[in-house]
RNA sequence: GCCCUGAUAGUUUAGUGGUAAAACAAACCCUUGGUAAGGGUUAGACUGUGAGUUCGAUUCUCACUCAGGGCUCCA
């Protein structure tokens, strides 16, 4: 069915919903019902009830009964009058309807069996046989039009397709995307853990997951230092009164932690890296000649994030930041931002990520009304917002902007990934900054011998190690490249015997730096088999009397594939060099 | 933070107003095997924490903690 029609039947199946609501309960009152993506939601004000999952069979069955007599939908023109009298109790139609009216937009109602609703349209033809299959899947609250100043709402999420068996197909999809979550994956691959004891969104990593971070970690920083960035390190905690000269404790009050007194002084865990960065490259006048400045640093962060937003590794409370800084001169500043998109483009090469696939550019601007969370200075941003998208329209990448998501002191470009779940969140981000220079008095000598300003870039190559390894365990359902495997190699001895030629090949292989284990359990091959492909592990070594004879190893792959026998140099170097392309 | 749901062994789940059952994982024993599960035995849970109702609570009620789905937020 054409995405045109299938928004019909989501939309008319909103209706449907709201229908059997109202005859099951009266009371209630309707907001809005509008078809998304994958289905469609209807917010709606049960009063004193509470609604759960476990009413769902119940609405289900009502749906179904009212649906038989939907011979499809009656469109009539309502006056503003009539409208406010029929909704007279329903402060939300009511908002809605005036606001209709204020805009001088016709207010209709659309009629189906015995239920009408305010509605501009946009429904599915003879509901009665088209409008079947259908499901109603979640409960969550919802701000009344988004905003958190206003009541909290009941939201019921549901989807609908033209058969039952592309509703099936829907259905098995979400299960199966449920398997690649990272935080099951997590759990069952032994990457990382959470602890009541430690606290909410406070990782704790394992000695497998530690090693993605650490190869990671290694990856990065060699890639920095060879586009000549300077790796610096700085205290992870600093006077609040840094923050206030950044400017950053007004706008973020919030969401750091509460400062901490010592003696006469108040510290405060860092939330993020530049003020400190700002500091270093103050501690001594600078010349043009060293410029641009490019400070990184593999920056751990606190942020107190409200409790309802964390989410496994994806949004926590503290984390670890490819962090850095580029002060440059403001005429250099595009081809710095070019620089960045570069090592970006260059990072999702090797992690295997496809840009329109797996990652879009957003362009974050800022919005001119907002002064109270935007720094005010029009004609700055105005320029900014232009380099970056003139940077964006030179590489000739995919990008869309957003309005109002910049950062307060200027407008971004992110690197915006999906999880599983289709929720969309910045991985990797850069950001044109003309607010901190001044705020820091930044400065620089330029050729004239005159002090100057510089403009800043901060950025964030490879994100947070936390996050960027959630999507990676997501995109690779667990089954990650070699060279991010945290065990590469697992040898698998057929018998006891074997144990000390497998002995030998692990510290052949470990001096070679592979990461291998040998499984020495009492099991049969098929069974360490079974294991070690559940465990995702790239490949196997099985190695018996044949091998030891033969002073050879056979190799098979997670993937079931049986490499044959070959010996271990040789193996060791067809490893080596799929890692070398990050394969 | 707000709305909804939930928490039983390492994991996945069962169950009951009278202190809990299973599978997988683990340990040990037998088996020494050739490309996705060999067999047996044992151990493992004060049923998330605290309070209340009750003769008695894992079960009912409340609070807290943590988790999940949303909203808001996301430097």
């Amino acid at each position: 069915m054409e995405s045109h029609n299938l928004d019909k039947l989501r939309h008319s199946c909103a209706h449907l919903f709201a229908a059997a609501i109202k005859t099951l309960y009266p009371e209630a009152k309707l907001a809005i019902g509008p078809s998304i993506s994958d289905g469609f939601y209807y917010d709606v004000d049960y009063g004193d009830i509470s609604l759960s999952e476990a009413d769902f069979p119940r609405i289900e069955q009502k749906m179904h009964e009212i649906v038989k007599k939907w011979t499809g939908f009656d469109k009539r023109e309502v006056s503003y009058e009539d409208a406010k009298a029929f909704y007279q109790n329903n402060p939300y139609k009511l908002e809605l309807i005036e606001e209709f009216n204020k805009n001088g937009e016709k207010i209709t109602f659309f009629k189906s069996g015995d239920f009408e609703d305010l509605c501009q349209g946009n429904h599915a033809e003879n509901p009665k046989e088209n409008l079947k299959h259908f499901k109603l899947l979640s409960v969550a609250g919802a701000y009344w039009r988004g905003s958190e100043k206003n009541k909290m709402l009941t939201r019921v999420y549901g989807t609908v397709f033209p058969s039952k068996l592309e509703l099936e197909d829907h259905l098995k999809r979400l299960e199966e995307a449920k398997k690649r979550d990272h935080r099951k994956l997590g759990r069952d691959l032994d990457l990382f853990a959470f602890s009541d004891l430690v606290g909410k969104g406070l990782p704790l990593w394992t000695s497998k997951g530690t090693t993605i971070k650490r190869v990671l970690e290694r990856f990065i920083v060699d890639e920095e230092l060879s586009r000549e960035y300077e790796h610096v390190s700085t205290p992870p905690i600093a006077k609040v009164d840094l923050y206030r000269t950044s400017g950053h404790y007004p706008y973020y009050k919030e969401t750091m932690y509460p400062p901490m007194k010592v003696d006469d002084e108040e510290l405060i865990l860092r939330p993020m890296t530049c003020p400190h960065h700002f500091a270093l490259f103050k501690t001594r006048p600078r010349s043009y000649h060293e410029m641009p400045v490019r400070f990184a640093e593999i920056s751990p962060q606190f942020r107190y994030e409200k409790s309802g937003e964390l989410t496994g590794l994806i949004r926590v409370r503290t984390f670890l930041l490819t962090d850095a800084h580029i002060i440059t001169p403001k005429e250099q500043a595009k081809k710095e931002i070019l620089g960045v998109l570069d090592l970006i483009d260059y990072v999702n090469k090797a992690l295997g990520l496809k840009a329109g696939v797996d990652y879009r550019y957003r362009l974050s601007l800022g919005d001119r009304k907002e002064d109270k969370k935007y720094y005010k200075d029009d004609a700055m941003w105005d320029y900014s917002e232009n380099i970056l998208r003139e940077v964006l329209k030179n590489q000739k990448v995919p990008y869309f902007e957003a309005e109002n998501e910049a950062a307060f002191y200027g407008p971004k470009i992110d690197v915006q990934m999906k999880n599983v779940n289709g929720k969309e969140d910045t991985a990797f981000t850069i950001q044109y900054d003309f607010v901190m220079p001044k705020r820091f008095e930044l400065r620089f000598i330029n050729k004239e011998g005159q002090e100057e300003e510089p403009v800043v870039i901060h950025r964030a190559s490879l994100g947070a190690f936390e996050r960027t390894i959630a999507f990676l365990i997501e995109h690779y359902g667990g089954s990650l490249p070699l060279w991010l495997s945290p065990v590469q190699v697992s040898i698998l001895p057929i018998s006891d015997k074997f144990q000390d030629y497998a002995g030998n090949i692990k510290s052949e292989m470990l001096k070679k730096g592979i990461r291998c284990e040998v499984n020495s359990q009492s099991k049969t091959l098929g069974a360490k088999i079974r294991e070690t492909t559940l465990q995702k592990i790239p490949y196997m070594v099985i190695i018996g009397e044949k091998e030891q004879k033969d002073n050879v190893i056979s190799v098979r792959t997670r993937e079931g594939k049986d490499l044959g026998q070959i010996t271990v140099a040789e193996f060791i170097n067809k490893l080596k060099s799929q890692i070398e392309n990050f394969s």
